[in-house]
DNA sequence: ATGAAAGCGCTAACAC
DNA sequence: GTGTTAGCGCTTTCAT
């Protein structure tokens, strides 16, 4: 006699009572890990679940209790560094609290990232994290919030919204960078992100959607401020999405009267394409150009020289986002709080004094 | 009047209903688009739907329906961009085809696998893509099958299993990563692995229980066997899993009485830590050794010398592994098949002859 | 300690 | 076209 390899229906606490002779209440107790039930009974009923091969229905489970047991995640984009080592640290915590993790992607766009909230409150997470790609619209946010399942911001805050965020603290960062150009020499200091933007150039820092980016460049024009430098902001540039685009960027940079002597880039991703920029323009780091990344992912101990890094605890941030999320989810009431997260400036060989002449 | 800002019950059908004053049947056909309406009573419950914010839920559609929308995803480890890579085919492939993805990480170990392919057959996924930690335990697998969830392998295939694979052609790649070194004048190759084992050094081919990893060592050793050389499975190594343990492989390797004088890297990461041992070492690729890893990972190109891969479309293959459960899901009734994709070689400059006097 | 029965929100027959 | 009704597999009162 062999078993098929597909049978059909699959089995049920109703199929593991029956065989246990016992009530469904019953099956489902033992089955469930709830209420109590003689140990001769729970035996009975174990044995014949094994038997039958039974494995509960979540989704049934989870339509009755409210609860899924999934904690949603919205990310930028997951093949970023940035990202997936953070949601490594959410789904660390999260497995340790019993919970699952569902993870969307939203290749920042708005649109995307509201598809994916309304799918993720169809499928009845117990709460959310996510990384809203902008920080001016928020309806889908507020929505949430509405039908009453938990948000934790991660990397960008939205004080209106009244929820709780984790991010770095982003303007504490970028002066630190600054500084440390400062420190070295350099007098005019770029600042390049892959925040997709109409213009290159940065027009009102103010309308800046993203917080987090916001935060940067305030911190690297109030360093550079501080110290009399009133140029600043024309060395700041978005759009470096792409290597072509990034190209395009750095090149533009360079090719001012009074090009810049130091790079910030604002992640790993920008970093990397930058330096391939400036790879193949034939510059040499620091000697020609210094650069700062924000982010020390694994590439920048391996290039020639290494890169100089702005070392954001991210994995703690994921971390931190999905301890808060639980407690929430655990019925904490906690006051509604940002958490930002500083971080450290690790030296390598990317930022020198500036090119003679240049000082 | 304000709206409060959690409304507990959450809206269903049946308010939708109640406020069209259509009953539950017609509410729930125009809301879950079957059937038919007619379009003045169609708009009515649209209107009714936006005016309560009714917002499926898709837990009890998937009850009923028995379809979840979901495809499972296994993988070793999200954060290798081997995978991440994949996946992002997968999920792009999956988008467009309607489904949703829910990733798991195994960590490449066989019971945290397990559990996860519990978890996703008791969300009821509608199908699964895995990439299976070992290949020779495989029950968790075959209960896949037993409860009738279609089931893709990814990246290693089990042909006692009879289901679906989509891996690259590892004996090939291998084979293409030997035959260029040798091509160079080396004699002398190792091949370096990140897999986990009880012994650095390799005992029985056979016994490797991850396809993928003992295609390309046999690759490796027919093309050695093919010229002649006998010392070939001398040279391969195994766990080389973290910097420390890829540090003392590469010593290791080194210190041999006739050092290798080529090194093959199982994938970008190894490869990104073998360089690392290298750099740490003082050694001059490909002056000193020469050196070739498996993935064109975007490192690769930023290194001085920038790596020679070999390059496997993953995202191609994370696309084809996807289209094949869909296939599948829309019961469409193929053949079982493996599909092994075949990879290239990227001349960078991390190759050379071997140095003098080693020839 | 166990059982009977109601109900979660939706879809799917089946009637009208 | 539209309404009625019966489940899906589970948890959860409420009896016993």
């Amino acid at each position: 006699m062999e078993e098929p390899l597909t049978s059909k229906r699959p089995v049920t606490v109703a199929d593991v009572a029956r065989a246990a002779n016992v009530s469904k209440a019953t099956a489902a107790r033992v089955l469930g890990g709830y209420g109590v039930v003689s140990d001769r009974v729970r035996e009975q009923v174990l044995a014949a679940a094994t038997a039958l091969d039974y494995r509960p229905n979540e989704l049934a489970r989870s339509m009755t209790t409210g609860k899924s047991g999934i904690i949603g995640v919205i990310v930028g984009d997951i093949e970023n560094a940035f990202f997936s080592l953070a949601v490594r640290g959410i789904s660390d915590v999260a497995r340790i609290a019993g919970f699952n993790v569902i993870i969307a992607n939203s290749g920042e766009e708005f649109e995307a990232e509201k598809s994916a909230v309304d799918l993720l409150i169809g499928k009845r997470v117990d709460g959310l994290i996510v990384t809203p790609a902008r920080c001016d619209r928020m309806v889908h946010l507020q929505d949430i919030r509405r039908v009453g399942v938990p948000l934790v911001l991660f990397d960008r805050s939205i004080p209106e919204l009244g929820v709780d965020a984790v991010t770095g603290d982003d303007f504490d960062a970028a002066m630190i960078a600054t500084r440390h150009l400062f420190d070295m020499g350099h007098r005019r200091i770029a600042y390049i992100s892959a925040m997709d933007a109409e213009s290159e150039f940065l027009g009102d820092i103010s309308s800046i959607s993203n917080s987090a980016v916001r935060e940067r460049v305030e911190g690297v024009l109030k360093q550079q401020a501080d110290a009399g430098i009133k140029t600043a902001q024309h060395y700041v540039r978005l759009g470096a999405t792409n290597q072509p685009r990034t190209d395009s960027v750095v090149k533009s940079l360079l090719q001012d009267m009074a090009p810049p002597t130091a790079l910030i880039t604002s992640d790993s991703l920008v970093g990397l394409r930058v330096f391939k920029s400036l790879q193949a323009l034939g510059l040499s780091i620091p000697h020609d150009i210094s650069m700062i990344s924000f982010l020390d992912a694994d590439w920048t101990t391996v290039t020639t020289p290494p890169i100089t890094v702005i070392d954001q605890p991210v994995y703690e941030m994921g971390k931190k986002a999905a301890e808060r999320l639980i407690s929430r989810l655990n019925g904490k009431d906690l006051p509604v709080e940002r958490i930002a997260i500083k971080a450290g400036l690790i030296q390598r060989g990317s930022v020198g004094a500036p090119p003679h002449g240049e000082k």
